[in-house]
DNA sequence: GTATCAATAACCTAAACGGGTTAATTTCGA
DNA sequence: TCGAAATTAACCCGTTTAGGTTATTGATAC
């Protein structure tokens, strides 16, 4: 008996389902130890008996398959957890990888694709399209539409590291009353009207 | 005359600089408009005189492309540019997606594979290893080590859109002293002692 | 079945913050 | 060279926050 990698399956599809186990189980290097056929066993089950990789439906009956992966990230963060999906481009594909999917597989896709995706997460590789790719490089990349001064971004970079209005002063050499007026005129730009809010958006929007 | 796509170089080798024009005016759609040999007169040059796609070293003398990048996206936020890059899986070529490149190009890969990746990004694609792919998956990917409550958790999600006590407490139906206990909860268990630091890190950290 | 934790709520006090107003100096572009 | 914008600084006043303390209820765990 080898020392086989072993593979759990999500997915609602019977006759798929099955079809995947017979590929994975016809080779000499993958198992599959579980087939769950619906998401809230599947979690359950996969975070009592953990495997090497999961393949998982995100179009699952009960509840999305995004959950699904936010929930076994979060007991089981560095499992790697592939998505299948019927639909390229999906934008649920881009909210798998952001719930912590390693990349996805079109169910349509040959058997040598599928395997080979399969390594290739587990050499560390994240298997996905371009178009994908440039969605997931895109969603970090700065928008920068707004007009702050230098001194203003300045300030709101400390700002975003949680310091007060006098930590601020201190590490600008500035007074506490400079640093208010930048902060005023922040604000205002920003359409915020506190240091959180400021934070928040500097933050989600990337201005940072 | 046809109507050509428009490329510039941005590269300090003089031979690497002249091939990669010389491959590029061979095709019967693209055409070198400029060769830059240094960062500096490279982003005045392409914001002055802007082509459809940027070719630009990331490992050049004066300064680092990186930061050149930055610039010409904060001008041309609709600018593709891609890096070139000796060794894949550089460093360098992670910070360089975020600061917006598209995509990149290893300087040995074949003349194929160097026009493929100028397609590739014409196309809204965005040409990587799935190594470098999953860097940047990963760099979006929520860590979650924290064990917040529920109910503190749905607290800081309503912290992160920059809400006051009052207003979270309106919108999760309890009082404004609740709210403030569960801060006082939220605060010891991040290590923080304000609302833009708890934002802060919340957002960071990708907690939410 | 009792102990621990989550969630709820209240009060007090000092510190921090937000908005309004005014003003000097510098720097940079038209 | 003149004006606009950036940077610096100060004061007042009312609101918001942070930290400390105490307490009840329900659920979960051991």
């Amino acid at each position: 008996m080898k020392n086989l990698i072993t593979v759990s399956l999500v997915e609602d599809d019977l006759d798929i389902c099955s079809s995947l186990a017979k590929l994975i189980n016809n080779t000499n290097v993958f198992t599959c130890i579980h087939q769950y056929h619906d998401c809230q066993s599947g979690v359950e089950g996969i975070v009592k008996d953990p495997p090497n990789i999961v393949l998982m439906d995100i179009g699952l009956p009960d509840r999305s398959g995004i959950e699904g992966i936010s929930e076994i990230r979060a007991k089981l963060p560095d499992l790697n957890i592939i998505v299948l999906t019927a639909h390229e481009n999906d934008d649920y594909v881009f909210n798998a990888l952001c719930a912590g999917a390693s990349g996805y597989i079109i169910k349509e896709a040959s058997t040598e694709r599928i395997l080979g995706a399969i390594h290739e997460v587990l050499n560390g590789g994240a298997p996905m399209s371009t178009q994908i790719a440039r969605m997931v490089v895109k969603s970090f990349q700065r928008k920068n539409t707004t007009t702050l001064s230098p001194r203003e971004m300045e300030v709101l970079n400390e700002l975003c590291t949680g310091k007060s209005y006098k930590m601020i002063a201190d590490v600008l050499f500035i007074s506490e009353e400079t640093v208010r007026r930048h902060l005023k005129s922040i604000y205002k730009k920003l359409h915020v009207s506190s240091k959180s809010e400021a934070v928040a958006k500097a933050l989600k929007e990337r201005l940072i």
